[in-house]
DNA sequence: GAGTTTGAAACT
DNA sequence: CAGTTTCAAACTC
């Protein structure tokens, strides 16, 4: 077992090296932001990386110190070989030790890589055990790593959960965990050091080694957390092989553990943790933070690991928003955590009544993409994708094409964090006052909640989630349901449809779309979704959705699959906002069935627009002003997209072209996969953002949008444009989910190579998306 | 604010 | 899958 292979890679035996996760992993090592992303996705399942997390949250902390958790951890050799055996019998604890201890390993200098992976397991021969853990690790990360949730969840789920670990590293490194944690427990000697200590590090070596660059820690605080805890254990000062020594000082490292836990929000049955979180601690329900990335970058601050830890945790409720679906719980599987995610919204202050209202969070996911996060449907896969897109996209640290990937795979998960954002901030009076946002329609709402997310995550700072709640909330976020025969339980409410809980300003009768039922919404979202798996998603995905969405691989993913829909309009020639493209700000694809389509935003067909383009150009360009020309611009632009692709370059990335690069992306996001219209305009994306750019300044926002998009766009569209421009995130871009959406057909025009290889990375990131791909 | 129009959602 | 009905938002007055 502990024949140490002085291989980082690890040995070729080792089940590393065998899972499909580490060898993809290897592949992206060269790109740097693919193994960001790689590492996450991939690790969806493997929360164990991220000991931080899991040690930051206070509860957690004060069940090691009790528990065996700490002994085990003292590392006494022999303890490994007893951890191993037990290591299925303590549920939680164990495990989470093994989980805290392999970060440590990764972490350490000893980290000697050499151990392979193959060795542990074999030696114990416990791969079975490897799955169970698995499980249970999900859980784990579910619960937010800083969060006290955790603690909750780490008792409760452990033994529940067997778990079929999936094949992902994630069950390797836990496997790994496990077994050493076992092994502790029925060997009387030290677990620490030793062996145990050594697979540890193989896996995570091997994980790091190409993750490292991309992981991030969620906070800084958590890092410090993580390391305090250790040093408050026992362990520690004594035990070279305690979880402080090996908790590394570098925040860096730290960092691999972290991306993980990240990652496992995304993927993992987020829902399934909601639910258990709800019971115990509804409030840190929230996902793990997605925030991670940029608070990483940012937070240095540590102050008190733990006290920011919660409030990084924080996030993770929001997250748990998802409550809706976690209530349901049933989502885990079959919905798409994306949805899920922005749909629950958790609500702080009422905790299970006022989540859905709250979810807001919905949008946050969308607001990633397009300002961050537009609807609270975004936290449907789209919204995922839009958030995860916002989050790679917010971390400014990361180079775009890292982020990017990063953020297009996290995109889905993070929707939470936007949510949790969008709690925080919206959680305050108000943000509940205004009401839940609506995800779709109040694209407004949503960038500003995404965007509050992002910057909570980041820093917190409200700056971006105020103005942009302020605009939304205004108009759109005020907005309520009035519906009277629906008991707002179909998707006619606009509350149900965004995943939020009908709230005050909602003029509904019989409302059955509040906490107090939502045993009822949670099932009859089900029905629905079981009848129609995207029914929640976003409708309109931003490009940046889109591009994550471009994992999912056109159809695949829900994401796809709500844009797939394309309006129906006959007499309001989309130019009303009864065409949810228009109302959403995007044009028309060929996915629309809409007669006589005028979208503005776009039309059908490509040569409509053209045409548009045309006469507006020529009258456009002296017409500077509102939304005429905004609208015009959008037109001209899509028009234009030959012109502009050649002023792409001297074009800056103004906000104005992120705005309409959004809407460009919003094309393909519709769903319609490559329309005309896009391919003319977006044949080429960067010709696109280009063209966009210059006549975003003019194009006229959504509906929807239009109060909140200028700067929603301008937020989301940055980071597209910046990839587009042939930053990697350019590249990411091209990749993410757009493509997907856009079609194979487009993918043809538009898809750089860059963007090719996004998208591969985006693809096996999927994964991370079961739901999604189940439907 | 009431009534009409519209198109999505839901139903058959 | 298509047609019809229901529904609520958007729109008009």
């Amino acid at each position: 077992m502990d024949t140490p292979q002085k291989n980082r890679t690890g040995t070729p035996g080792s089940k590393i090296e065998e899972s499909p996760v580490f060898n993809y992993l290897s592949n992206l090592s060269p790109i740097k932001p693919v193994k960001s992303i790689h590492i996450s996705q991939s690790f969806t399942s493997l929360n164990l990386t991220s000991p931080s997390s899991v040690f930051t949250s206070p509860h957690i902390i004060s069940s090691f110190k009790d528990s065996a958790f700490l002994k085990r951890h003292r590392f006494s050799d022999q303890s490994r070989a007893s951890d191993f055996d037990e290591g299925t019998k303590d549920s939680s604890k164990e495990e989470f030790v093994g989980s805290c201890q392999l970060p440590d390993n990764a972490v350490n200098k000893d980290f000697d890589l050499e151990h392979p992976v193959t060795e542990v397991d074999t030696n114990h021969g416990q791969q079975s055990e490897v799955p169970k853990v698995l499980p249970r690790t999900l859980e784990y990360d579910y619960g937010t790593p800083a969060c006290e949730t955790k603690s909750p969840l780490f008792t409760d789920q452990r033994d529940e959960d067997s778990a079929e670990a999936s094949g992902s590293i994630a069950s390797f490194a836990q496997g790994t965990v496990r077994e050493s944690s076992d092994k502790s427990d029925g060997v009387p000697g030290t677990f620490q050091n030793t062996p145990h200590r050594e697979r540890l590090r193989l896996h995570w070596d091997n994980l790091a080694t190409d993750a490292a660059d991309s992981l991030f820690i969620n906070s800084p605080n958590e890092a410090m957390a993580f390391r305090r805890l250790l040093d408050k254990s026992p362990d520690n000062e004594e035990n070279p092989g305690s979880l402080a020594s090996l908790f590394p000082d570098n925040i860096n490292e730290l960092r691999l553990a972290q991306p993980v836990d990240q990652v496992d929000f995304v993927g993992v049955g987020m829902a399934q943790q909601v639910n258990r979180v709800k019971d115990s601690q509804p409030q840190y329900l929230d996902w793990p933070p997605e925030i991670t990335p940029c608070h990483v970058e940012k937070g240095t601050d540590n102050n008190s690991s733990d006290d920011q830890l919660g409030s990084n945790s924080h996030q993770g409720v929001r997250r748990r928003c998802l409550t809706f679906e976690t209530a349901g719980g049933h989502r885990k599987s079959s919905t798409s955590v994306a949805n899920r995610l922005p749909d629950v919204p958790l609500q702080p202050e009422e905790k299970g009544t006022s989540r859905f209202k709250q979810s807001i969070p919905s949008k946050p996911v969308s607001a990633y993409s397009s300002q961050l996060v537009k609807s609270g449907i975004g936290l449907h896969l789209n919204a995922l994708a839009t958030a995860k897109d916002k989050q790679i996209l917010l971390p400014e640290h990361h180079p775009a094409g890292v982020e990017i990937g990063v953020s297009s795979s996290k995109t889905s998960f993070y929707p939470a964090t936007s949510q949790e954002s969008p709690r925080v901030a919206l959680d305050t009076g108000s943000y509940v006052s205004s009401g839940p946002l609506r995800t779709d329609t109040q694209v407004s709402e949503d960038d500003s909640i995404a965007v509050a997310p992002s910057e909570e995550l980041n820093s917190a700072s409200p700056r971006k989630k105020r103005p942009k709640l302020a605009h939304a909330g205004d108009d759109e976020s005020c907005k309520r349901c009035n519906c009277k025969k629906s008991k707002c339980l179909k998707l006619y409410c606009e509350c149900f449809a965004a995943g939020v809980y009908c709230i005050e300003p909602c003029a509904c009768q019989d409302c059955h779309n509040k906490p107090i039922h939502e045993d009822t919404v949670l099932a009859t979202r089900k029905q629905i979704e079981s009848r129609n798996p995207l029914a929640f998603a976003p409708r309109v995905i931003r490009a940046s959705q889109a591009l994550p969405d471009v994992g999912d691989e056109t159809a695949n993913t829900p994401a796809s699959a709500r844009h797939k829909r394309g309006c129906n309009c006959k007499k309001s020639s989309c130019l009303k906002k009864y065409c949810e493209c228009y109302q959403s700000g995007v044009g028309c694809s060929l996915n629309c069935r809409c007669e006589s389509c005028q979208n503005t935003y776009g039309r059908k067909d490509g040569s409509e627009v053209d045409l548009e383009v045309e006469v507006e150009a020529a009258e456009e360009e002296p017409q500077p002003t509102e939304k005429s020309v905004v609208d015009r611009g959008l037109e001209k632009a899509a028009l234009h997209k030959h012109e502009e692709r050649n002023l792409d370059p001297s074009f800056p990335a103004t906000p104005s072209r992120l705005s309409r690069l959004a809407v460009k992306l919003q094309f393909p996001s519709k769903g319609k996969p490559m329309r005309s219209s896009f391919l003319s305009i977006g044949s080429s994306f960067g010709s696109q953002n280009d063209t966009r750019g210059v006549k975003l300044s003019s194009i006229p926002l959504p509906p929807k949008f239009e109060k909140s998009l200028p700067t929603t766009h301008a937020e989301e569209e940055m980071p597209e444009l910046l990839q587009k421009q042939g930053s990697p995130r350019n590249i990411i871009k091209s990749g993410s989910p757009n493509g997907k959406r856009v079609s194979p057909p487009q993918c043809k025009s538009r898809p750089s190579p860059s963007r090719r290889s996004t998208r591969r990375l985006i693809l096996q990131a999927i994964p991370s998306f079961p739901s999604i791909n189940q439907q």
